[in-house]
DNA sequence: GGTTAGCACTTGAACAGTTTGAGTGCTAAA
DNA sequence: TTTAGCACTCAAACTGTTCAAGTGCTAACC
């Protein structure tokens, strides 16, 4: 019936976006008389209802009772994210805000994948939400071992993900450790683990690391098994939640049942997990809209999720997002989460590729 | 009047504790009636009426409105804590998984808090939280650097409370790194900066350890900062909570206002930071009861907080808690704060006087 | 004196009935 | 095809009533 579209009138998707843009300002169902005082649609109340009741048939509105306003589905916030947004222009204030707020704390990666969610929270006042993903592929990239008494060492693995990690570790008894015995070690791992992940440090290579330990093949077994243990720790994805209380004021939420799910949902975050990490390949640097039940998890009913990976290289080091009610903003989100992730990117180029500074650097903590 | 208390009778203990009780397990008004038919007070509703007049007036019960039974006050609960709760003997089945869930991850000390608070969430059914007090004495016990390529050298500093951390530093410029420089720095810092605090750091230590590098006194400055940081950061103390949505679960915290006010707190807390950090020197090893507004924190209103350091050695090395409503079960709560720091610290001694054992085991790994 | 029984009183909760207003669907006219 | 108008629907808000719980008080009792 249209150019751009098979199933939706020009008017008809003018009409379905005031309504939607009038529902997310408001949170009310709105009516065909609101629309016409809007000055929106330049047709009368009638005409808008005739149209409304169309699009209600198509799926795009619903109707909380017979004499409330038209509210969007899911369907209709569908096709308002896919087709009907316009792009939200970011002031320069809130730019520079993005700006100030990530450049403080670059340290880490979990750092600034926090305080990246903060941000989004802070400036589209929903809850945010960052998610390191699990790194399957994650190796040692460098072994090292501080010698530090004669029961203790400490055993420094420098990851292939850049990230540190260190393990203490307590010999009880017998032969005592020495300097040399530590420096052995080291070398010892270096030379059969490098850049070897958990699956495949394989029981010949042990034993051949045993035997280059000598007669101290003793110290082995623990260290192996502290390895895998922060191999196998990195594997496990964490979620981190900020701005729960945003969620209060809106009155979606405002029911204690409706909050006792939610807030149970950010407290055994699996199924949120699951939702946001998909993707796992997908390097694709565009956010992702999930809104209701299009996810599998019914947890997130009235709700909506937004998110976006952050790349580096071509790798996902982690996804930020946020979680509101369904009539979110979505223009605004979108376009926020877009500004930070491709902030965050060109921080971490930058990072990486500056030519001529003077001095050392502070690069990145440890995981403390 | 009464033998052991001036105040109150001990007739009036026994009703203000029936009370007491009545609303922990129910959470609404209890009449007379309720009580004499409890059997718990062997007399009249009217005299029982005439008792919870005078308990009104004394202050340790409330009135929600003219018609409604009686609510114990904040002075209420104090008194029940302080004098009349009964001894929670806790069944062999709530030790038994105190014990096995706290043995599972004692690695290192912000793993046991939370997984403390945890435990102590799981077991009474409120929310749990666990504080890292803000250590303002640590020290680095030792230094290491590790090289790892001409641009890259990894700091590690074993700290005096025993965790372990590490910075990566970069070299972006001029004269590259060397394997001899960072063994060179890694001396220095231990020479010079052993043993002292953010603090004790003066201009004179630090041009000495800029001397003691010669030619490569460039590299002191950066390192200087990341101490620095790594001390400062353990300044900030941190909270962990665990189980929120075990809130929604009391009508108390139902009405979205007061939710809000709870998530607040719980997002920003420096609040109640401030409330269990206080009697920072105080190492008694005994919980500690805090009921509604007798913090200065206004937003604890119709809650409480229940909390006990954790202790070793006489170092308090943080605190875990719950939080609930008033009428929380104090019985309950206190005994299994009891128990599970009891646990704690018998562990944390065992782990570190354990004699005769055969190989490395894995002592605590970094903050990771 | 302390204790108890009885009664009048208060008050919120629950319920039913009414009103109101927003918003619709439909029909007929333009 | 659009518009004006009207009848209809339905939730929200308000009202009045009843109900039950629980009290305070008084008078009788031991």
């Amino acid at each position: 019936m249209d150019s751009v579209s098979q199933e939706l009138s020009e008017r008809k998707k003018q009409i379905l976006k005031a309504i939607i843009d009038a529902h997310i300002a408001g949170g009310e169902p709105v009516g065909s008389k609101y629309l016409v005082e809007s000055k929106q649609i330049a047709c009368s109340s009638a005409t808008i209802r005739n149209e409304m009741a169309e699009l209600e048939a198509m799926g795009y509105l619903e109707q909380p009772h017979a004499s409330a306003g038209r509210v969007p589905s899911e369907r209709g916030y569908r096709f308002y994210v896919d087709s009907l947004i316009e792009h939200y222009a970011m002031t320069a204030r809130e730019i520079s805000q993005i700006n100030e707020l990530l450049q403080q704390k670059m340290a880490e990666l979990d750092q600034i994948l926090l305080t990246a969610s903060k941000v989004a929270s802070n400036l589209t006042n929903y809850t945010g939400f960052a998610v390191r993903p699990k790194a399957q592929k994650v190796s040692v990239r460098r072994f090292d071992a501080v010698y530090l008494d004669e029961r203790t060492l400490i055993l420094v693995l420098v990851l292939s993900n850049d990230q540190v990690k260190t393990k203490t570790l307590r010999a009880d008894g017998e032969a005592p450790l020495t300097q040399t015995v530590t420096d052995q070690l080291a070398a010892a791992l270096n030379e059969h683990l490098h850049d070897l992940c958990a699956n495949e440090i394989t029981l010949p290579i042990m034993i051949a690391l045993e035997e280059s330990m000598g007669s101290r093949h003793d110290v082995v077994s623990p260290v192996i098994k502290a390895i895998y243990e922060v191999l196998n720790e990195l594997e496990d994805s964490s979620l981190k939640v900020s701005g729960v209380d945003r969620l209060l004021q809106y009155p979606e939420f405002s029911s204690p049942d409706k909050m006792k799910q939610l807030l149970g949902a950010i407290e055994k975050p699996d199924d949120l997990l699951s939702i946001v990490s998909a993707p796992d390949e997908i390097t694709e640097h565009r956010p992702n809209v999930i809104i209701g039940s299009e996810s599998t998890v019914q947890v997130m009913d009235h709700s909506a999720l937004v998110y976006i990976p952050i790349i580096k290289d071509g790798k996902n080091l982690g996804t930020i997002g946020v979680l509101g009610p369904s009539r979110m903003d979505y223009a605004k989100v979108l376009a926020t989460l877009e500004e930070i992730s491709g902030n965050i990117s060109s921080i971490l180029e930058d990072n990486d590729h500056r030519p001529g500074e003077k001095r050392l650097t502070d690069g990145s903590n440890n995981g403390g």
